[in-house]
DNA sequence: CAATTGTTTGAGTATTTACTCACTCAATTA
DNA sequence: TAATTGAGTGAGTAAATACTCAAACAATTG
């Protein structure tokens, strides 16, 4: 049930550094019942019997039920935003002033659906948190400008300015792309629809084309 | 907090008929303590004082607390697709045969950031029920054809037979649609980003520009 | 081995919560 | 007026659940 890649997100935000085996199948428990019936429903005796681990076990690693949702949450929080974008500064082989519409969208889309679709249990918990805990939403604002938009601002602007793309906010252009990715992966997770590469390619060509000048 | 409008849906699909003045608040009641904390974290305590009734009251109407959370999402199920699609059909001053992408783009979208908007708080429950449970699922897609399919399709046909329209599935088609509608909503209701009509028209112009052959 | 440190256990507890049911009250009808 | 009906009440109940804590256990160190 559990996407195996799954477990890359907290590797790479050194969540699982120093956590014995069994509270990493507390971690790995948790994402599986949070994910399945959502966290208010899942109870903290099915997740340490999922894990094959002590109820008790669960609290002496994190405060309460509350903190364990939080060390699930936090990794997507710092990783929901594309670091990809830094292929576009200037040590990259792509150079930023020479970015063409088409390659920037490309790349932004598909490494995104990649990363959506690898993480989908923790998504869903994600977005499940996002409707009702302003604290998360808050938390995902401040992350925003923070993590990279300097980076795809300036290649917007640089777009923009060799009238190759729309003169909009940029906040907007974001926006759109993240709806049409939304959209994507909305069908793929919820409504088993599958994700061919012939609708990413055309959900690029017309992102491409919605966003030309 | 409670969208005043928020009524008409339950009015139009007859949910208040022979309902008393106490049921009529608790089924308000309840749609705001959902939407406020989500199903599982409301009690049901807390709807009935809010509601001015006594606890035992919305057992009298309702098998169970589910049964509350399920009146309140049908109505949704069977309007969340646009019936304003029908303007579209040979009655309608519109001809189907004449309408422009244009046109088209322009009335559904609008129609349906109206739709949610005026039903937010609805559709914060409802879209966190579609989250977690399969048979709300089911039902959305079972309500998708039945209730517009034929008269959308014939419309998407005729735009693609007159080459005004890119040649894909119409399922793709409409769920780009949705994704740009959803993009802008949620943006509205959780990031409290503003729903300026400069940003729907801009959307327009890209749905168009998108669409188009 | 002895001592120490940190992990794991699971029975026990306090609290919350959906739901019941015997009853009251108000309105309508005979 | 008396009888009937159905909406409304709210104290009470059984079950679920997050969290505690004292004890057991394992691993490491002196």
């Amino acid at each position: 049930m559990l996407n195996g890649t799954e477990l890359k997100l907290f590797a790479d935000a050194h969540v699982l550094d120093e956590m014995t085996d069994k509270q990493v199948r507390i971690l790995l428990a948790a994402i599986e019942v949070f994910a399945e019936k959502g966290y208010a429903n899942a109870s903290t005796k099915e997740i340490a019997n999922k894990a094959d681990v002590a109820e008790g076990n669960i609290f002496s690693k994190y405060k309460n039920k509350r903190g364990l949702l939080n060390a699930i949450i936090n990794p997507v929080i710092h990783s929901i935003f594309p670091a990809v974008l830094s292929d576009f500064n200037d040590a990259s082989p792509i150079q930023s002033n020479y970015v063409t519409l088409h390659s920037f969208v490309d790349t932004v889309l598909r490494d995104r659906v990649q990363f959506l679709k690898e993480n989908s249990a923790v998504l869903k918990i994600f977005v499940s948190e996002l409707l009702y805990n302003n604290d998360v939403r808050v938390k995902l604002m401040q992350q925003f400008p923070t993590s990279y938009w300097k980076n795809i601002n300036h290649n917007l602007n640089v777009l923009k300015e060799n009238h190759l793309m729309v003169d909009w906010e940029n906040t907007e252009i974001l926006k759109l792309m993240w709806s049409v990715v939304s959209g994507m992966i909305v069908g793929y997770l919820l409504f088993n629809q599958p994700l061919e590469s012939k609708e990413i390619n055309h959900c690029i060509d017309a992102l491409v084309k919605a966003l030309s000048r």
